[in-house]
DNA sequence: CTGTTAGCGCCTTCAT
DNA sequence: ATGAAGGCGCTAACAG
């Protein structure tokens, strides 16, 4: 043994006294092994601290242990939340997410999937339904399981894993007009980038029809949310002037930084300003007033997404929609 | 053409009529190319929308554009932070962030490390410098550059980026003292987990130590750091009764729970009681009165240590430790 | 500046 | 239940 260089199968197979193939079947757990063989190959393995070198074993096989993962920014914080839930449906197997991150921006996105498709891997998860032309045509004609995170309002091409957003929107209009709130106002952030947000505030203004309501004032911000925005953009809406009972925030972000501005002016919550947001992130739970939200499950999305496409390498006849729901937290604040 | 199947070299160097390696130094632009061959070739890469498979290019090479990128967390914002700036760093180049997640497991960091290396990466990137015997050793053994990322208080594997967590921990106690703050207290979470808190834990103690000082109490919380633990955790400081000016935070997500008590109890910041905390977060600044704390730059320290790796292939003689600093932010709750 | 010749380490197929 | 042969798509020498 020259040691040093990095072990091979071959090498793994000569000190077992088996051929390669066989100790290819024992590290793949495929095809039928005598156990006494099987005891071998495994010790030999570890006597040589044998890691199988995963770029052969993709190029052999076409198709790789890698999982793709292309999220639109690491900014906000349910996107690494979904990466958390991802990564937990990944533990224990032996798959590597490889991630990317667009910026929102869809030619970034059409760049990293191909980029990513060009490691073969098993799966790739992005979210929404909005692809360029070419990246479509690129998921659709690649055999490999597609999966589009966070909404389920449109047909995906293999697997959308998330909720309605639109429902979200409707039910946090029915939950401020049920507790008596008629006056409400809408703070919100870029649409562009944040398709969601948008439907949610479709979903938001479709519930308030539906009672004979519609918004009293709308303030919307540029670029992405944020506390601090939320905060500058409560603050503006109020400066100017209308009555208002009840501002639904585009998401907690934005709510939170209202929230703050709630204190620091000192407006009393919610009785003379109500405040609802949209995510359930921890730290609007923290608030001296727990912040009254919608939880958008992002954990379980990632989670339930790889389970599911990891479950089956190949694509079903029809694209699977699931539906991981949403659930509204009362809070304090509305 | 049979299209359909997906185009490889060989498609490309017949449809430009040179030979299989030209196309691949082409691409890899390497060696010196005829202009008017390398067009021929470009062209007809897009004509066959060709992308190349990396795991063929690994295996020939023994090398791949892979970074691997070990995390101990993806719930504290700071490490999807780091991986922004690793992104960042990695933007407009072909490499790939291949991620992992430790949940603060010494056996799993290995553990990932050796699949990571199946892959042959271009640098692995981890935090700290705690690893098993085992992971140093491969990690020694492997010839891919290595990031130590975070702190920089030690002997780096190749190369370390951060800040001194210690020197952090001094200056947290200077800036106290000069306010004139004498009772100090820390209020922190686990040690075991973090130690970077730890390190800034002596840093504090040496600090006030070194006027003659010493911490007044002290409260540590089982588990990781959040808003909601250092909320809690102040309150029952506070509810000990030990006579307290300000308090010290483990970080800033702890220090944001304090301040929310706070408001919660009634009890004026920082006229009755001072709070820092350590990170330099984005919700600490959206707060009524800017949380006083310390900026580790997490986002810089991610792209120096990329850009740095990968300037050069192969290990210097001697570890580099890069000092990316951190900044007193002065706020107005201290 | 370009082409030829050999693999890289594994998996697939077909035998046995 | 195991082995032998061939090739996956690319890159690394070495020629020329």
């Amino acid at each position: 043994m020259t040691a040093l260089e990095t072990p091979t199968l071959a090498h793994v197979a000569r000190l077992a006294n088996v051929s390669e193939n066989t100790v290819s079947r024992v590290i793949r757990d495929k095809g039928a092994i005598a156990p006494e063989t099987r005891r071998r190959v495994i010790e030999a393995i570890d006597a040589l601290g044998y890691v199988p070198n995963r770029a052969a074993g993709s190029l052999a096989s076409s198709s790789s242990m890698i999982v793709g993962v292309i999220l639109p920014s690491l900014s906000n914080i349910v996107f690494p939340e979904l990466l958390r839930g991802i990564h937990a449906g990944l533990a224990g197997t032996s798959y590597q997410p490889m991630i990317g991150v667009t910026d929102y921006d869809l030619e970034k996105e059409q760049q990293l999937i191909s980029s990513l498709l060009a490691w073969q891997p098993a799966a790739i998860i992005t979210t929404g339904f909005d692809h360029t032309d070419a990246a479509r045509r690129m998921l659709e004609a690649s055999k490999v399981r597609v999966g589009e995170l966070m909404d389920i309002d449109r047909r995906p091409i293999d697997l959308a894993v998330g909720l309605s957003h639109r429902g979200a929107g409707r039910a946090m209009a029915r939950h401020l007009t049920r507790r008596g709130y008629s006056k409400i106002a809408y703070v919100g952030h870029d649409w562009d980038a944040d398709r969601r947000a948008h439907a949610r505030y479709r979903g938001l203004c479709e519930g308030l029809g539906d009672v004979g309501l519609a918004l009293v004032a709308e303030h919307r911000v540029d670029g992405p949310s944020s506390t601090l925005s939320g905060r500058q953009a409560l603050a503006a809406i109020l400066a100017d002037g209308a009555e208002i009972e009840a501002v639904a925030f585009s998401n907690d972000d934005m709510a939170v930084g209202g929230y703050l501005h709630c204190l620091a002016a000192a407006v009393p919550v919610p009785d003379r300003l109500a405040l609802m947001g949209f995510n359930g992130l921890e730290i609007g739970q923290a608030l001296p007033k727990p912040l009254a939200t919608v939880l958008s499950n992002r954990f379980a999305i990632g989670k339930t997404a790889v389970e599911t496409l990891l479950k089956s390498p190949d694509r079903a006849f029809e694209p699977a929609i699931i539906d991981t729901g949403f659930t509204i937290i009362d809070g304090a604040t509305a």
